[in-house]
This record gives structure tokens, sequence and C-alpha cells, in this order.
DNA sequence: CACTTGACTTGGAGTTACCCCAACCTGCTA
DNA sequence: TAGCAGGTTGGGGTAACTCCAAGTCAAGTG
């Protein structure tokens, strides 16, 4: 499939798979005599795991690690492992803050009412 | 107390809060006759909860309408608590990311999993 | 008293991860 | 044959920091 697809597909914008092309960290894109990119499914299945990935906070310079190993295939799945469970953790991190966060506006809220209508 | 100290209390860095202040974020910050920003305990509660709404992804152009609500005062209290009520609620939509994003890594870790030990 | 140290000041350059735009090319339909 | 939709590249712009150089000032030390 073609870019505008495949960033429908995967959640990602044009731009940004381009960009991500252009900074390495794809595999090889199919062209067409046009010039045009063609997309395989293995190739969105990859986007879309990085749009995940971006989406959650992931720095490009590790999804770079990460797709790195992708390209070299074979004997990186445990290092491939190894950063996806890494980022699990982080996920959980992330969870955290957000609740934490939500605490804090809650009391915050919770002041703010007693002053919304009272207060001169 | 000065830039340090407010930073570590507030979770900021404290370039972050000379760049907030820069961009006019914050309310006038008292100088001392060294020229030292002088931070009160208000200063810091509110550049606690700015922290907090940037760590959880709130624009600074949203945290601006915000602080400039604070800066005017008494009567834009519903405003900022309808501002805070939205980004509770952008708390919750960036969770579901987060959830969404673990399964998917759960799957493809799993999958990972088969082809760790016994795939050539 | 001169000097060093450390915490602060400003202005400005650099970074990350995009986003947008102009100018151009190509294949298809009318 | 002309027009349009959808691609291409290169390059400029943006958000939100982050880092650095060069300078100021107060306090402590020999």
């Amino acid at each position: 499939m073609k870019i505008s697809k495949a960033a429908i597909e995967s959640g990602l914008t044009v731009d940004t798979i381009r960009y991500y092309e252009k900074s390495g960290m794809l595999p090889d894109i199919k062209r067409g005599s046009d010039g045009h990119r063609y997309f395989s499914q293995k190739d969105v299945e990859l986007l879309t795991l990085l749009y995940w990935l971006r989406e959650t906070g992931m720095p490009i310079k590790q999804m770079k690690r990460f797709t790195a190993l992708v390209k070299t295939g074979g004997k990186t799945i445990a290092e491939r492992r190894e950063i996806l469970l890494t980022h699990s953790k982080e996920l959980k991190r992330r969870r955290d803050v957000l609740d934490r966060c939500d605490e804090i506006l809650a009391i915050k809220i919770a002041g703010y009412e007693n002053l919304t209508e009272n207060k001169p």
C-alpha cells in the first residue's frame, strides 16, 4: 500500500513516516517506478508498533535501537524483548504519574469548589 | 526561597522555571537587591501544579491560559476549575493509551517468547 | 585585603520530534 | 490534452526545553 494508507493504518502521519525513514529507522521500503513508497504488511506492522511506542513516550533514539535490531533480524529477539519489557515498566511509571496528578487535580478542584459560589 | 530550592520543591528544573517566567506565565517574582529571584510559598505551589500539568502533557499554551487566570485572580475560579476538570479527562484518555499500548507490548513479547530459545 | 567559590544573572545557540509548504513529477480520467 | 489526485524532495518553522558563556555578587579563607 502507499504512504497515505500506511499512515491511516499505523496511526502515524504521512510526514512522520517520511521523517522516520529519513532518519534511518525503517527497513528499506520498496519504491514503485513512479518513485512512490510501497509498504508491505510487515512494514505497516512495524509502523504501528512504532506509533504506540512513540505515543507512550519512547524517545526516537531508543526506537532507533529497536528498529536497528529488527533490521539485523534473527538473533536479536532477546534484546528486542528486553527493550519492550523495559518500556512496559516505563508505562507503569507513567500511569503512576497520571494517577498522582489526578489526585492533585482532585484536591485543587475541591478547593475551588468552596470558592466558586460563596466567596465575595 | 531561591530558584534552586524552588526547583527541587516543585519538580521543575531551574532552566524551566526561568523559561516559564520569560514566557510570561508566572506572576511577578520578587527580586532581591542582588537581582536573584525569591519565590514565596504560593509561587512554589503554582510551580508545583505547573510541573504536574506539564508532566502529564498539558501544552504550554493552555498552561498560559491557566496562569493568566491565576494572575487575574478572584472571579476566574470557575474557569480555572473548568480547565483542571478538562485536563483530568485528558488524563483518563492518556491512561487508556498506556493500557492499550501495554496490551500490544504483551502480545508482541509473548510472540517473541516462542522464538527466543527454540528457533534456529 | 585579595582571592576563590558557589549560586545566581542574562542572552543566545542547540536539540528533539515533528509539521507545513513550495515546486515538481506521475498516472488516470474526461 | 488538460486537469486532478496523490505522490516526491528540500527546507523552513515550531514547541518546549536544555546547555553554555560571560558576567555579578556574597560569603568564606589565608
